[in-house]
RNA sequence: AGGCGCGUAGCUCAGUUGGUUAGAGCGCUACCUUGACAUGGUAGAGGUCACCAGUUCGAAUCUGGUCGUGCCUACCA
């Protein structure tokens, strides 16, 4: 074995291991256990919130393994229409063309080719995270079959009239020119400005002024609104202004709506651009004038001079216009949100067209009641209040998109503008009669990816034609995701799973945090602070890591202050810290906030781990080298060290398991680190040496501490394995032998179980006080600066008959440990010569001056610990001498304190004794 | 404007139903290449648990308020 833990070199080989040998396809009779991915992007790449999430996927699904169930981690991506249609449109404008020129056969064509290409990119990314998916089941949302549910689906909810067609104004991307739904908009604040215009008031010298942000607008003005309360408007309302460049007239109204505090308390109403004003516009019955066109420029609708120009470019000309007219009374400088498409960026503008929906409430009621219920569990459970305030103000889910990427709405149209919803066009003409002469056109728009998704737990199992892994998979147990896409996915696969199957898609939902930098940022490529999984687990060069997090930037301008920001954040590049570090990095950091700071600190203290797992188990091996051992074990002959490190570990098992039913990975991974580093190797590796290294003088005990140091040790693995599943299997494939334990893989081994037949509360008891003696005697080296090279001479004191016990037995331990050339014990009695103190309980630690020590330096010591000690007597005195607290207090914790005063004050008798005996010594 | 969350060591975070000497990792200080590991060992420094009030014998923990901070939802044109 190397002399320390090299990840790269065993990672490749066992994944493949693994996958080649079909370990991650369920077995067994067990009950099942399934999981279902959320389903990345096809062409999308690994990023640290995928990172954490498999993490934490992959722990419950090889746990479950180990448990016996029969496992299955359903794997698959989507087809993300619009991210993929734009890579694939970006390029064809590379090479100067369009979708239009290229046509949209041959677009969808480079789009799969486009798939082909890079879609194995995550699936290769994901495979490096360790992740146990089942890859002969992989699925895509447009695979065939897939394809058929999500059509299947639409044309059963279509014809239960749950699925419509509306005219009506939706969040418009003007320049992929698509619909996209509110959940795909993100509204931040921006500076902008309050524009205050003069409308002229009819019969009237009178102006009625209005303010508005987008000026642009008021070319669809229908009416102009005021408050019905506000006096200052009232005798105008019923009247007309003179819009002005427009040539027309328009009503002023009135309506609760309008806010009079706001601007000037009086508004223009444009209801095709403005989703209140075409509430309001529905409410007065005003006509609905569109003046954008989809590219959100001003279309032929509106006047002759504003034709054709781009929103913003007609903004400054009628800003202009109206100057010029005198109609401008003044701007200010305003603060408002801006809605912007999440994937393209630009500014979304509401735009009256027709679209399909989805009518959510029939859908969202039974989808409500099965958390209500408590059918599905969030964890941590808090998140159920977003999930319930979103559902019961739900609204129709715009499921259209005006793309060319996705599934194709299966609706056809005839001459006359009527619908007709099938299969297929044969379908549809031989349902609804339709002679072949007469023409139907197929509807251009697909459906929004989320569709599709939607129906991802059951369509991957192979619902409805294929049930054999849908009646033993479904409902799948947990669903594993951010609490970014509750109400992209979650909700709506609670929707339409119960709709379909009558089943609920997965008993828990465990929301994670967001990932986010290691000062809390949201990691962007525009902030410059994304970091790669990838790069966690092979390292990367500074330069390397500068170049990929300025490349390709959208705004270039940024790219000296990222260079900047990533030289002082990693002057050194990132180590290779291999995939069980970083995986231990996301466990640790899984606690119940809501966001993950990442740090790359804590991924090199675990790499760092690993290795001392390593050579922990090199140590145990090198040990056992050669050595026979027999399996028949006689528990009699454990040692206390054994018996208490057995103990320990049983405890270790508790937590763990404990842990991870709450899904409390960061407690499981601290309860695995501390007892591995902090128990296992600092202390029984230590324990073991002087048997090991003495084996002639008591073979026996030799043996036995071999066992328990192997036996240990290929326990911790297998509770870790889940955690770390590539440094365990390496080593438990050499360890597990020597133990007598054949088996192919430590992933088919059982996971520990529970055994309070291991509890030892006496090993427990005489290893703390072993482990405190070498403790007082370590500190006064330390403080004294007794070189650790030097052996010391140490005494006991005390008037226990089982310390004198304790010290008989581990004596071989204290003068290995302790570095003592010998220790024994003094009844109270019996004289001491000047001596440095420490105490354990009630057993006094004397180290003999003899030229060794400073006596100022034991003098500040021992004021310094009975300054301490001081400080606790007066908290527990404090108490004690309450009258209320002795009354009212629980017993067991009166007695507690009593307890504590009492050593306390022992202590503190000892120690003061010793500063006198220092100061005025006796010899 | 509503809703949710957070504020504990220099940094990143644990702290279960109130009773601990308030913990871990990283960083820091001193010493140590001792036969698993310097990606290591030993010892140590460092916290009025944001602030105020209340409940209680007892509050980091429960209640109310204040301040700071983050996110989500809905928005005033």
């Amino acid at each position: 074995m190397d002399k320390t833990f090299q990840p790269q070199q065993i990672e490749d080989y066992w994944y493949k291991s693994w996958e080649e040998r079909g370990y991650f396809s369920p077995t067994g009779e067990g009950t099942p256990y399934c999981i279902a991915i959320p389903p990345p992007n096809v062409t999308g790449r690994l990023h640290m919130g995928h990172g954490f999430q498999h993490a934490i996927m992959d722990a419950l699904i090889r746990l479950h393994r180990m448990q016996g169930h029969q496992t299955l981690w359903q794997v698959g991506t989507d087809h993300a229409g619009i991210a993929t249609q734009m890579v694939v449109e970006r390029q064809l404008a590379g090479a100067n063309t369009n979708r239009n020129e290229v046509g949209r056969v041959a677009f969808v064509n480079k789009v799969w080719d486009w798939k082909d290409e890079s879609g194995g990119i995550i699936t290769q990314q994901l495979r490096r995270m360790g992740s146990s998916l089942d890859w002969s089941r992989e699925r895509f949302t447009m695979d065939e079959q897939l394809s058929n549910v999500v059509q299947r689906v639409f044309i059963s909810l279509y014809e239960e009239g749950l699925i419509y067609r509306g005219n009506r104004l939706v969040n418009w991307d003007p320049e992929l020119h698509t619909a996209i739904s509110d959940l795909e908009v993100n509204s931040e604040e921006e500076d902008g400005y309050l524009w205050h215009f003069n409308y002229p008031i009819v019969d009237s010298e009178n102006y009625l002024t209005i303010a508005t942000t987008r000026p642009e607008t008021m070319l669809g003005d229908t009416a102009v609104a005021v408050n019905p309360e506000d006096k200052r408007y009232a005798h105008l309302v019923g009247g007309f202004v003179e819009l002005p460049l427009c040539n027309r007239r328009i009503p002023i109204i009135s309506d609760n709506y309008v806010d009079p505090e706001f601007g000037t308390g009086c508004v223009k109403i444009t209801p095709a651009h403005d989703f209140n004003d075409y509430e309001m516009g529905k409410r007065h019955g005003l006509e609905i004038i569109n003046i954008l066109t989809d590219d959100a420029s001003i279309n032929d609708d509106a006047p002759e001079a504003f034709r054709g120009l781009d929103r913003f470019e007609a903004r400054e000309r009628i800003v202009e216009a109206l100057k010029s007219l005198g109609l401008l009374e003044k701007i200010e400088p305003h603060k408002l949100k801006i809605p912007r498409g999440d994937r393209s960026g630009v500014v979304v503008e509401p735009y009256l067209t027709h679209q399909w929906y989805v009518a959510t409430q029939s859908l969202a009621d039974p989808a409500i009641k099965a958390v209500e219920d408590g059918d599905i569990e969030f964890v941590p459970k808090n998140w159920e209040n977003t999930y319930f305030s979103w559902m019961r103000n739900i609204q129709d889910w715009c499921i259209s998109r005006q793309l060319w990427w996705g599934h194709r709405i299966p609706a056809w149209y005839d001459s006359e503008g009527n619908i007709f919803v099938g299969s297929s066009e044969s379908a549809v003409r031989q349902k609804h009669q339709i002679p072949e002469g007469k023409e139907l056109r197929q509807d251009e728009d697909v459906l929004d990816t989320w569709f599709s998704s939607a129906l991802w737990t059951f369509s991957t199992l192979g619902w409805p034609d294929d049930l054999e892994y849908f009646d033993k998979f479904h409902p799948t147990d947990v669903l594993v995701t951010g609490f970014d896409i509750i109400f992209f996915w979650v909700a709506r696969m609670i929707m339409m799973t119960l709709k379909f199957t009558g089943e609920i898609p997965f008993k828990k939902v465990y929301i994670t945090g967001l990932v986010r930098d290691e000062h809390g940022q949201k990691m962007s490529k525009s902030k410059g602070n994304i970091l790669d999984p990838i790069d966690l687990i092979d390292g990367i060069e500074l330069d390397a890591l500068v170049k990929k997090r300025t490349s390709d930037m959208m705004q270039p301008h940024l790219r000296q202050k990222v260079e900047k920001l990533t030289r002082a954040s990693y002057p050194a590049g990132i180590a290779a810290y291999g995939t069980d570090a970083l995986r231990f990095t996301y466990y640790s950091l899984a606690s119940t906030g809501r966001d993950i700071k990442f740090d790359v600190g804590r991924t090199e203290g675990f790499r760092n781990f690993c290795n001392k797992i390593w050579n922990a188990a090199r140590y145990a091996m090198m040990n056992s080298e050669g050595k026979l051992l027999s399996s028949e074990r006689n528990p009699a002959e454990y040692s206390s060290a054994d018996r208490w490190i057995l103990s320990r570990l049983e405890q270790t098992t508790e937590d763990v398991l404990a842990a991870l039913a709450d899904y409390r990975f960061d407690l499981a991974s601290q309860s695995l680190h501390e007892f591995i580093w902090n128990e296992y190797c600092d202390w029984y590796l230590e324990l073991s040496k002087p048997i090991l290294w003495d084996e002639d003088k008591n073979p026996q005990a030799a043996e036995s501490t071999r066992w328990v140091l192997l036996t240990v040790l290929e326990r911790s693995l297998r509770l870790l394995h889940p955690f770390m599943p590539f440094l365990t299997e390496e080593i438990w494939q050499k360890l597990a032998p020597l133990i007598g334990i054949r088996g192919d893989s430590i992933m088919l081994q059982p996971y520990p179980e529970l055994d309070p037949a291991n509890f030892d509360e006496a090993a427990q008891a005489e290893i703390t006080w072993l482990k405190g003696i070498i403790l007082a005697i370590r500190n006064i080296r330390g403080e004294m600066d007794i070189s650790p090279a030097k052996s010391i001479r140490a005494f006991l004191r005390g008037s226990d008959e089982q310390d004198k016990i304790f010290l008989q037995l581990n004596r071989v331990y204290l003068q290995k440990l302790a570095k003592l050339e010998s220790i024994e014990w003094l009844s109270p009695d019996q004289p001491t010569p000047t001596c440095a103190t420490g105490l354990h309980d009630s057993v006094e630690v004397l180290v003999p001056l003899a030229g060794l020590i400073n006596v100022s330096a034991e003098t500040a010591r021992l004021k310094k610990e009975i300054g301490r000690l001081e400080a606790d007597l007066k908290s527990a005195s404090g108490k004690l001498n309450n009258k209320k607290f002795v009354s009212r207090a629980p017993e067991p914790v009166v007695i507690k304190e009593r307890a504590k005063q009492e050593k306390i004050q022992a202590a503190l008798a000892a120690l003061r004794e010793k500063l006198g005996e220092l100061n005025n010594p006796l010899t």
